[in-house]
DNA sequence: TTTATTAATGATTATTTTGCATTAATGGAT
DNA sequence: ATCCATTAATGCAAAATAATCATTAATAAA
């Protein structure tokens, strides 16, 4: 059964007259008519009374003249709702952010995301170091924000940005620029620091910085989590390495002080994601780069 | 869009495998495959993922799938429900008919009627003598039971059943058959009447009751409806000529003295009415007669 | 590297739909 | 009553669409 013969029945039922009926649908009256007896003898039901003079609908094709028009606005709007899936703008994805940029980078790329495709559906989590690989491939999430490159097959990367590390430490501690930071002294202060995976090349950056100063810090608390951090620091607790991008927190009563490490951010995705969601976000970011 | 290749897509979204899809489905490979790229260019969606070795769902192909199979179901029952309402088994009836006759043939007939299309929903309806007719004409009810004939051109009647008249009293009347009816104690008696239409035959076969004793009655109480007028009978304030068939309904304290005056029923229709319903209730009526 | 599997596709055939011309029924006008 | 205009159905030919068969091309597994 045609939906095309079911706008026409549609259309008759409300003309009640082929030849106007056909006209305006752009078809003989002769395909019109057929086009209903069809449709009547797939269904066993006669829908109009209908004489050399007068069509009428029968109770049953007045049913169904009601039903049908229903269904064919749903089916409508089914389709819409496929095509926009289709074309990435309908949807979910699952975004997984390291602490460290939610408040700088990450506002600016949901804004982004969000005035080009408003219907999605974005979906933000923290995953820890260790599950971000595994969650990806097992479609927990669709893209990974990392600190570091993903060597596994099946996954794609590019990197996104880059920002300093910088050293943390309260407002009232004695280092107030790069130069007063000296091997004596650093080997003095005790340190708030990222818990390091191995083959972490983010925890290899701080390992470089510390060895460019020939210094085995004391490292006394880890933290997975730039906010707690964050918050250890302000109490006097130690001083940390972190990402620049931690400024854009609220951070009264801290000290950034700039240091030439850099640290990449990555994307990460299933390399053979078709999802449209996916490639219209994955587009969108590396355009905004 | 036709709704076969929707059942091919489910098909397929299940199997996922083109060929043995086909196969279940006693079409080629080939036609599938062209189906599903008809459907495809027709909604500009993709619905598969697919490579010349797997066959998989994409995100609006998947959705698409839950949607069309809900719909699939509804348009399956709508068709059968207009399939029934073609062959009279469902739809709705209006059936006016008067009070006299709602306690002894109605039963009847209803259980009749239901029981024969049991999903047939039966509308009863009381009308008002001098509306019945435009009410069938206006459809707003299909089937009128009248007391009297109709003479209006696109209205069939049919007399469907005859009973007496007879002489409603109470039980403490002193008239205990039709022997105690003579003139002279008619003509003390106080009626209580159906109100009488012009031209309207059941009032003419009272009028000839009475001509038949040489009496013209006093009446003083008037009502359309059977029921009020036997509860003023028991009430001692008159006596009344109603069809026998009141006798079935509540009756105690009251006396039914049969007349030798017949009044007819009719049951009367749309001569043009093509609804299959009317005409199954119809030839059901006039079967049983 | 070879083989088996499998979706797509070109060419042909079969089926369905359409359009044109005509027919037959019917309501309204004379 | 008769004729006329209107209008739904239908026979036939043409056009469009869909199906089949045979083949191709990609690819996973042996």
């Amino acid at each position: 059964m045609d939906l095309r013969s079911i706008k026409y029945f549609i259309a008759l039922a409300n003309e009640l007259h082929y030849w106007n009926t056909a006209a305006k649908m752009n078809i003989t009256q002769s395909a019109l008519s057929r086009q209903i007896q069809s449709l009547e003898s797939e269904l066993n039901v006669v829908l109009f009374d209908r004489n050399k003079r007068n069509v009428k609908l029968t109770p049953a094709g007045s049913f169904l003249k009601q039903k049908w028009e229903v269904e064919l606005n749903e089916l409508d709007f089914i389709h819409n709702f496929a095509r926009q899936i289709h074309l990435g703008e309908r949807g979910t994805i699952k975004i997984a952010h390291p602490d460290s940029i939610s408040a700088s980078i990450m506002p600016d790329l949901l804004a982004t995301i969000s005035s080009e495709f408003p219907k999605l559906q974005i979906e933000l989590v923290q995953v820890l170091y260790e599950n971000q690989q595994a969650f990806l491939s097992n479609y927990k999430i669709d893209l990974a924000i990392t600190r570091d490159t993903n060597n596994t097959s099946g996954i794609k990367s590019t990197k996104i940005y880059t920002d300093n590390l910088a050293l943390v430490v309260p407002e009232d501690h004695p280092y107030k620029t790069i130069k007063d930071v000296s091997t004596l002294s650093l080997a003095e202060q005790r340190f708030i620091l990222p818990t390091i995976d191995e083959g972490s090349s983010y925890g290899l950056i701080i390992q470089n910085f510390f060895k460019s100063f020939d210094v085995v810090p004391e490292v006394y608390l880890q933290s997975e989590f730039g906010s707690t951090i964050i918050a250890l620091v302000k109490k006097h607790l130690g001083i940390a390495i972190l990402p620049d991008s931690y400024l854009h927190h609220e951070s009264t009563g801290l000290r950034f002080i700039k240091l030439p490490f850099e640290t990449d951010l990555y994307i990460n995705w299933r390399a053979d994601d078709h999802n449209p969601v996916l490639s219209n976000v994955l587009n969108l970011i590396l355009k905004k780069l």
